[in-house]
DNA sequence: ACCTGAACACCGTTCAAGT
DNA sequence: ACCTGAACACCGTTCAAGT
């Protein structure tokens, strides 16, 4: 009762992250503000400033709950084109659920704080893909590289489909027959056949 | 002596265009404001509208002024693995003179109109590679993708180092292999041999 | 500890009025 | 035709005050 004129509950931040990540998915990071945010919640302005620092502190936190869900490919002993695969798909599937986050993070630098997790895991495939050593570092950033333009060209055509009368935007077989394209690529430099 | 209090010459939309494009470089698109835009052209902000729809219009024309600017490589009979060469680093250069508007453009479906020209010159590259008709539109799309993943994670990566300590990038290195890469693997999936 | 209202310094844009 | 000031509906955020 002492807590708020609005809610029964103080706001914690698990539940702004989670409302504002589901204003982003409706209307688009651009479209999210701090005083909608507030309303959304029912709830002052200014209470935001006692669980979030800022907006990009906000951002930034949104980001940490979305990157919590993903799905990275245990270290079983499956063929690391399999694992490859799942990562690729892992990631594709967070940018369809989020695509207007997903090209806000991918366009500004900072708003993650590091993915060293993520980095041992494509390391880990490539050296079970026979990468050598000292081209582990120049693989895996052209690897996500194109991972990331893969699913961010997706992402952004299907935003723009929104608009248009476009039929089917066939995109399934088009990141299958680009992920096929990077594995066998690497099979065929490094594999020893 | 009619035209302004401030200003000799009637603005133009050029002029708007430049001045926009050198503060984007200098601070950011996110920096940009119609406000800050007119007081850098040390002009009335309601002046602007009479040369520009809105501030998205203006930041279309800032596109299309630096499109302009992309060199295609021409249809001479040179190899097409050296064409291909030729249009990843016209776009990486261009990137990298244009960092900030170049990440917002690839996440902001719409402020491009359409790239025609870049799909026939892309379509006239894989064709000479010996990609056949049918996949024409697959690969295209994959290739693009890898292209503009590769340039992006770069400049991604260069924005984020001004803030760090970070010892050489190595950029030119990775894009390199990146790109014999995508050449080799084009190589691999549809030369006669 | 948590919330809140008022206030400040910004935005993009409309509109009626000026030359 | 081109410019302009005032005004409107928004922003993010600070701060002093409330419980």
């Amino acid at each position: 009762m002492a807590v708020s004129a609005r809610r029964g509950l103080p706001l914690t931040s698990e539940e702004i992250y989670a409302a504002a990540l589901r204003l982003i998915d409706t209307a688009g990071v651009d479209a999210l503000s701090m005083r909608k945010l507030a309303a959304d919640l029912d709830v002052n302005p200014m209470s935001l400033y006692h669980h979030v620092e800022s907006k990009t502190g906000l951002l930034r936190g949104v980001c940490r709950l979305v990157d919590s869900r993903l799905q990275l490919p245990p270290d079983d002993g499956s063929p690391w084109q399999d694992q490859l695969r799942a990562l690729a798909h892992a990631y594709r599937s967070i940018a369809q659920s989020h695509p207007s986050l997903w090209l806000h993070v991918n366009s500004h630098p900072g708003v993650i704080d590091q993915k060293g997790e993520l980095w041992t895991v494509y390391n880990r495939i490539l050296v079970a893909a026979g990468v050598p050593f000292d081209e582990l570092a120049h693989t895996r950033k052209a690897l996500v590289a194109f991972v990331i333009g893969l699913i961010s060209s997706e992402t952004i055509g299907f935003l723009q489909a929104l608009g248009e009368e476009e039929g089917e935007t066939d995109a399934d077989a088009t990141f299958e027959v680009a992920v096929d394209l990077i594995i066998a690529s690497l099979e065929a430099r490094h594999s020893r056949t």
